[in-house]
DNA sequence: GTTGGATACGCATTTACCTCA
DNA sequence: TTTGAGGTAAATGCGTATCCA
């Protein structure tokens, strides 16, 4: 059975190379300005690894469970220029994110044709681990085309670009007056140092913010493009939002490790139930273990019986004693001849029993996958 | 070529706040 | 009205990668 999952790579490596995949790809994620070879480096691994949608290529296997957490957001990609009053972000009624459309567990080799599109558009993810717990539904090849190659500098640049998925969407949502305590209008105010908390708000640091369902939608929309944000997608999704560059920041991370717990917790389920099937399975092979045993020691027995006490009837396969016959032998199965052993006939042995002896490859082993070739009948 | 500091980033953990039953 | 749980924005610390002198 192939768990289909590689329990052994870390988080971190997962994190670092399976978000390739998403419409930015990695290679277009932080100081791309200032290391232009990283960016080469990691396009270059973003090829090899086929992209968005050339994971065909990849050696990879096909993971054993697929789990797809399609969103809910009903919201169209790209999405409509108009006011963001022009679509509904469903959200979950607990208020959480993740809508979870389609959890199927699917036996394992099983190739899921996902609805909404095959698996070809999923994360690289997905075939990484074995799942997808944050799989846009259609997440089309031109979302992966959208490389942010913009040379243009500058948050009003990106929110301008063709290639921006934040510069796409045209929305304004200054109005929800959710800049934060310190308002500021966000665009361009990236945080100065690298951990700048939000000093700059006035003095009322860690007022907590509720950021709007339209907010919310765009941010996750975002998220589903690209798991993570090169600078100047954040400066462009700030501006968008009327955010905080920090706050997309945070945001973004946070969303990462709702992911992340929502896909342990899904591993942890997918392994609940392959412990369970093994469990039942060794508990299966032990029985039929034991009964294999018992036969062997009747079969000791017969073996180490006095030569003169035995003797077999050559014509009807009959064992019988001469003497007086063991008791403890002939207890279990009375003789049918008057105190001889008789060697229980194939039909009464236990069903595993006449196959192994019938046949040595035709055992009903369940974990045999498929009959074997019949060999020459031995003697 | 090597080394150490600076910088930036992501992640894990924790904290604080908000919402709701 | 109070309260506890759950969700989540935000802070913090640590590790890592990269750049540069």
């Amino acid at each position: 059975m192939e768990l289909g999952l590689s329990l052994g790579e870390t988080m971190a490596d997962a994190g670092r190379d399976l978000v390739l995949g998403l419409g930015m790809g990695a290679g277009a994620r932080r100081d791309e300005d200032a290391d232009p070879g990283r960016r080469e480096r990691e396009a270059r691994r973003e090829l090899e690894f086929g992209g968005l949608g050339g994971k065909c290529g990849r050696p990879s296997p096909d993971p054993a469970v697929w789990l797809t957490l399609l969103p809910g957001l009903g919201l169209p990609w790209p999405p409509p220029s108009e006011a963001t009053s022009e679509y509904s972000p469903v959200h979950a009624p607990s208020g959480s994110y993740l809508d979870y459309h389609c959890l199927s567990f699917l036996p394992c080799g099983a190739v899921a044709e996902m609805a909404g599109g095959s698996r070809s558009g999923g994360h690289l993810e997905a075939s990484t681990r074995g799942f997808d717990v944050n799989r846009a539904p259609s997440l089309s090849a031109a979302g992966a085309a959208a490389e942010d190659d913009a040379g243009a500098a500058g948050a009003a640049a990106a929110s301008s670009s063709p290639n921006n998925s934040a510069g796409s969407f045209p929305t304004d949502f200054s109005a929800h007056g959710q800049a934060g305590p310190g308002g500021g209008g966000g665009g361009g105010a990236d945080r100065a140092g690298p951990r700048a908390s939000d000093e700059d708000d006035g003095g009322s640091a860690r007022k907590k913010l509720r950021l709007s369902k339209e907010q919310s939608a765009f941010l996750e929309e975002s998220f589903k493009e690209h798991a993570t944000l090169n600078p100047k997608q954040k400066l462009a999704l700030a501006k968008q939002l009327n955010l905080r560059p920090r706050q997309v920041e945070v945001w973004f991370q946070n969303r990462r490790a709702r992911t992340k717990l929502k896909q342990t917790e899904v591993d942890c389920e997918y392994l609940k139930r392959c412990c369970e099937t093994l469990t039942e399975e060794n508990r299966r092979l032990q029985k039929e273990l034991a009964e294999l045993r018992a036969l062997k020691t009747v079969h000791l027995f017969y073996m180490h019986l006095p030569a003169t006490t035995l003797s077999m009837c050559p014509s009807c396969e009959r064992v019988a004693s001469s003497s007086a016959a063991p008791s403890q032998g002939a207890s279990s199965s009375p003789s049918p001849a008057g105190g001889g052993i008789a060697a229980a006939p194939p039909e009464q042995r236990p069903s595993s029993f006449a196959a192994l002896f019938s046949s040595p490859l035709s055992r009903p082993l369940a974990a045999q996958p498929q009959p074997q070739p019949q060999a020459p009948a031995s003697s």
